[in-house]
RNA sequence: UGGGUCGUCGCCAAGCGGUAAGGCACGGGGUUUUGAUCUCCGCAUACCAAGGUUCGAAUCCUUGCGACCCAGCCA
C-alpha cells in the first residue's frame, strides 16, 4: 500500500510471519481475517486490525477475508453488516472471500456433536447464575457441576432436543468439559451453545441454539485455512481455550493466534457499547456523525482512505497498552491534504470592504493557481470587483504585537490580487466596525509594490461573487484525553464539539464543489462538502482539520 | 493472596549481547503573495529499579516495583 515500506520496521508479527515462512508453515501460506462483529459501525480501532490483516495478506502475498462474527443475533443487523462492506472498501481493502459464522453452523454443529462423543462436552442444567456461583473466583477454583459426569448418550440425546427446540431458552447450556479448577477462568468448563429463541439475520428461524464466541471463533479459522488469527490483547486469555478446541478436533487445520494491542486514541472512545449510546441518545448526529471516530463519521468529515491507512502504519503494531495523541491522526490528514486538496478561499466571519479607487462596475476576472506547489492541478478564476468581504480577524483596530494582517492606515495583500490600504474604519451606533474603505495600488498585481515591504496576506471573496455557505466547525467530541476512565463519559462531552457559521460567504467556483473531495479554504483549514445536508443554493461544508497550529478545534 | 501480558525521549516506536533508528509533538534559523507548505538545526551518557553474568548489557539471569486484561448463557 505505501510507497516506502522499506522505512517502516516489520512489527512482531511480520516477524512471527516471517519466520513461520522460513520454517515452511503452512505449505508457505498466508490467510488472514478481519473478523467483525455486526453490531455497530466500524471505527479507527477497527480501521487498525483493517489494515494490520489485509497488510500483512498484501506483504505475504496471501489472502484476507472479511468474516462476518454473527453469533449473537440480538445485538447484529443487516444495516451494520452493509456499513462493515462499504467501509472496508472504502479503506481501499478486499477481501478474498466473504464468510459469517453462521455459513458454519451446521458444521460447528457437528463438531458439538463430536466433543460430546468424546466426552468433552455435557450439557448442564444449571442456570446462569449457579454456573457463576460453581466458576469460583479468581483466586479460588470453581466447583464441578453435577450435570459433568451425565453419560454421552444423554448428553447427545439433550444437545439433539435443545437443537430441536424442546427446551426453554437458558433452560440447558452446552458445556466444554475442560477443568474447574484452571487457573485460567476461562477454561472452567465454558458454555459453548445457549438456547435462545432470537430471529438471525442471515439463518432466520432455522436456529433456537447459538454457539458462543470461544467455539466458534477458531473453527471458522481453520474451516477457513486461516494461517495467523490476529486479535486484540483481551483475547490473550482465551488462546488456550482456541488452541484446546482444536485440539480436539484433529480433523481440522489449527491456526495460530496472535495479540496485539488495541488503539487507544486521546479525546475519543471506541467503545461499540458507548458510540452506540452516543447515537441513540442524540448526542451526536448518527454514527456517521463527523465528530464520531466512526470510519463513516471520519469519511464525512473529509478524512481520506490513504489518511487513515497512513495512521495505522506510523502508530505501529505492539503489545504494549498505549494512547496515540490527536496530533499524529491530525499530521496524516493534513500531509494528505495539503498534497492533493485545491485551495480556495471562504469568509467565514464577513466584514465588508469597499475599495474607493476601484471603478464601480468593473470585475476582473483573475487565474489564481489551484495549489501553490502543483501547478499541473491548474488554475481557477476568482472575481475581484468593489467591494470585497475579508475575514473580521483580518483587521484589528488595535493590533497586537507581531499583527502582521490589516491595520488603519496600513497595507495587507489580498491573496492573488493586489495590495489595499485601509484608509477609514466606518462603524454602527453600537461602536462595532460594519465596513472598511480601503484603496488600492494598481501597480501591484503580481508584483510587489515599489519601494515598501508588504508584509501580511489574507483571503477574501468579491461580495457580489461570492456564495453563501453554512460551514461546520467541528471540534473533539470530549474534553478530557481519556473519556472513557470518566465515571460517567457523557459528563465528558465537549460542549462546544460543533460550531455552525451560517453566514460565510466562499469563492463562486465552490459551487461545483463534490462531496468527499477535499478543499483548503486558504488560511482556515481543510474542509469538503457535507455528503448529506449540502444542496445547491445552500452549501454546507466541513472543517475536517484546521491548518497546522490548532487541534482538532480551535478557531 | 490466582492466571495472562507489558514496562526504551512529552506521545508512538526500532533495537533480538558490540556501545540508543525513525515519526509525531516541541524549540530555533531560512524560503514563501496561505502566520500553511517546504527546508535546515536542536531534542534519551540513557533504556521501570536494584543486584548479577560478560571484555562489553536496553538486550542474558535474579529480585523488586508499576501498569493493563480475565470470574457473560457478549464478542
Amino acid at each position: 500500500m505505501s510507497t516506502n515500506d522499506n522505512l517502516v520496521p516489520a512489527n512482531f508479527i511480520s516477524q512471527i510471519i516471517t519466520h513461520d515462512l522460513k520454517e515452511h508453515k503452512n505449505q508457505g501460506k498466508v490467510a488472514t481475517r478481519f473478523p467483525p462483529e455486526p453490531n455497530g459501525y466500524l471505527h479507527i480501532g477497527h480501521a487498525k486490525s483493517i489494515c494490520l490483516n489485509f497488510g500483512i495478506a498484501t506483504e505475504f502475498k496471501g489472502t484476507c477475508n472479511l468474516r462476518f462474527d454473527d453469533t449473537n443475533p440480538e445485538k447484529e443487523s443487516i444495516e451494520y453488516m452493509q456499513s462493515i462492506e462499504r467501509d472496508v472498501q472504502w479503506l481501499g481493502f478486499e477481501w478474498a472471500g466473504l464468510y459469517h459464522a453462521s455459513d458454519y453452523f451446521e458444521q460447528l454443529y457437528g463438531y458439538a456433536i463430536e466433543l460430546i462423543e468424546k466426552g468433552l462436552a455435557y450439557v448442564d442444567s444449571l442456570s446462569a447464575e449457579q454456573i457463576r456461583l460453581y466458576r469460583g473466583t479468581l483466586t479460588e477454583p470453581g466447583k464441578e457441576s453435577p450435570d459433568r459426569n451425565r453419560s454421552i448418550a444423554d448428553n447427545l440425546d439433550l444437545f439433539q432436543r435443545m437443537r430441536a427446540g424442546e427446551f426453554a431458552d437458558g433452560q440447558y447450556v452446552l458445556r466444554a468439559k475442560i477443568d474447574m479448577a484452571s487457573p485460567n477462568i476461562n477454561m472452567r468448563d465454558p458454555a459453548i451453545y445457549r438456547i435462545r429463541r432470537v430471529h438471525h439475520q442471515r439463518t432466520g428461524d432455522a436456529w433456537c441454539i447459538y454457539p458462543m464466541y470461544d467455539y466458534t471463533h477458531c473453527i471458522s479459522d481453520a474451516i477457513e485455512g486461516i494461517t495467523h488469527s490476529i486479535c486484540t490483547l483481551e483475547f490473550e486469555d482465551h488462546r488456550p481455550l482456541y488452541d484446546w478446541v482444536l485440539d480436539q478436533l484433529p480433523s481440522l487445520a489449527h491456526p495460530q493466534q496472535i495479540e496485539f494491542a488495541r488503539l487507544q486514541l486521546e479525546y475519543t472512545i471506541v467503545s461499540k457499547r458507548k458510540l452506540n449510546q452516543l447515537v441513540m441518545e442524540k448526542h451526536v448526529q448518527g454514527w456517521d456523525d463527523p465528530r464520531m471516530p466512526t470510519i463513516a463519521g471520519l469519511r464525512r468529515a473529509g478524512f481520506t482512505p490513504k489518511s487513515i491507512r497512513d495512521f495505522c502504519e506510523r502508530i505501529g503494531v505492539t503489545k504494549q497498552n498505549s494512547w496515540i495523541e490527536m496530533g499524529v491522526l491530525e499530521y496524516c490528514i493534513r500531509e494528505d491534504l495539503n498534497e492533493n486538496a485545491l485551495r480556495a478561499m471562504a469568509v467565514l466571519q464577513p466584514l465588508r470592504v469597499v475599495i474607493d479607487n476601484y471603478p464601480d462596475e468593473q470585475t476582473l476576472e483573475l487565474e489564481i493557481s489551484n495549489h501553490p506547489q502543483r501547478h499541473e492541478l491548474g488554475k481557477r478564476i476568482v472575481p475581484f470587483s468593489k467591494v470585497i468581504l475579508i475575514e473580521q480577524d483580518d483587521f484589528a483596530e488595535i493590533p497586537p504585537p507581531k499583527f502582521k494582517r490589516l491595520i488603519e492606515g496600513g497595507e495587507v495583500r489580498l491573496r492573488g490580487s493586489y495590495v489595499i490600504k485601509c484608509n477609514e474604519v466606518i462603524k454602527n451606533a453600537d461602536g462595532q466596525i460594519i465596513e472598511l474603505r480601503c484603496s488600492y495600488d494598481p501597480d501591484t498585481l503580481g508584483k510587489n509594490p515599489e519601494g515598501r515591504k508588504v508584509k501580511g496576506v489574507i483571503h477574501w471573496v468579491s461580495e457580489q461573487h461570492s456564495l453563501p455557505a453554512e460551514i461546520r466547525l467541528y471540534d473533539r467530541l470530549f474534553k478530557v484525553p481519556a473519556p472513557d476512565n470518566e465515571e460517567n463519559f457523557l459528563d465528558a462531552i465537549n460542549p462546544d464539539s460543533l460550531h455552525i457559521i451560517s453566514s460565510a460567504r466562499v469563492e463562486a467556483s465552490l459551487a461545483n464543489a463534490q462531496a468527499e473531495t477535499g478543499y483548503q479554504f486558504e488560511r482556515t483549514g481543510y474542509f469538503c462538502l457535507d455528503a448529506q445536508d449540502s444542496v445547491a443554493g445552500r452549501l454546507v461544508f466541513n472543517r475536517t482539520v484546521s491548518l497546522r497550529e490548532g487541534g482538532w478545534g480551535n478557531d
